[in-house]
DNA sequence: GAAAAATACATCGCGCTCGATTTAATCGAC
DNA sequence: GTCGATTAAATCGAGCGCGATGTATTTTTC
């Protein structure tokens, strides 16, 4: 717990050519890679609100639904595996996706903790209505394909160096 | 509404050489720049907490508080034209601020209608406290800080369309 | 200067997210 | 086979986040 002796509070100009340690003291939020990410994660939710609002979904049921489309049949651990959820998280999210009738739950035969997730008939043909959202996402991000698998890339190597990091 | 009519569900091979419609259909959840970055907030969030337990702050508390020690008292509405949140998710989380003693808030005399948000001298205080927050969450994220700032402007710029684009 | 419109914040309901804990089932050691 | 440890989901409480709505104050319009 450090104990330096500066003064504080008034909004003082940042020094251009300070070294980090000095810069930690006198960024802002828009100096934050996080505060970027966090906010655009929000920016993305409102993007695809009323997409989403169309098919009943919200965003994370959206990409539960992204996922049993690409895998059908998956195990609550193995969807929170690739979604980085809690089974806290999603045991109520996907009982609202079972009362919305895209998906069943049902305990694994051979293993009764699991519960399996699979997609009904109506959670198969939503694939269609939802063709669109990705294209019209894309176009609202003003990137071309390049740079967003590039930048897609680089935030998940970040996603996997913080994951490391937090042990 | 577009009705294509196109086998569903089983897993298909990425086709390489496919244009982009053709790839919209077939990505998974790790192809969406939007999941990166809303997995990636998660993980952020993740390394911030242990921190932030130790200053009893939540991650939007502490962005507060950053915006807060950049520019003391600010409105309810200032601060949210630069956190990008609601009123109705600042008010409670400003009284919790309060409560925790950190912050005041006080109608404008000129203008009853506006909340005016001041640090008390504890808030002040917490600044030299939270001094190595940044510093812990840039060594977790693994990047250099010429990286760092790349992406953060590239997420900053992509923010930016979104916004523009959910007019 | 009174009525209407706009502004700033607060309230409410719903859903997401997590950590901590609970419950039930399975696995391992013996 | 039984006891203990492990595993998988579920439950609970607290906080975040938003849209819709409400309330009080100010500004605008006439």
């Amino acid at each position: 717990m450090p104990e330096s002796h500066k003064p504080e509070t008034a909004p003082q100009p940042p020094h251009e050519s300070a070294g980090v340690s000095t810069l930690l003291d006198t960024i802002g939020l828009s100096d934050f890679l996080c505060f970027a990410i966090y906010s655009t994660s929000h920016a993305f939710n409102r993007v695809y609100k009323p997409l989403l609002d169309e098919l009943g979904l919200t965003y994370p049921q959206y990409l539960v639904m992204v996922a049993l489309w690409a895998e059908n049949d998956q195990t609550v651990g193995g969807l929170g595996a690739k979604i980085f959820l809690e089974s806290s998280t999603l045991t109520p999210l996907l009982k609202r996706l079972e009362a919305l009738k895209y998906v069943s739950r049902r305990r694994d035969s051979g293993d009764e903790r699991v519960v399996r997730v699979s997609l009904t008939d109506e959670g198969r043909a939503l694939r269609q209505r939802a063709h669109d959202v990705p294209r019209c996402v894309l176009e609202a991000s003003g990137l071309s394909e390049t740079q967003l698998r590039r930048l897609q890339a680089e935030i998940t190597q970040l996603r996997e160096n913080l994951h490391k990091a937090g042990v």
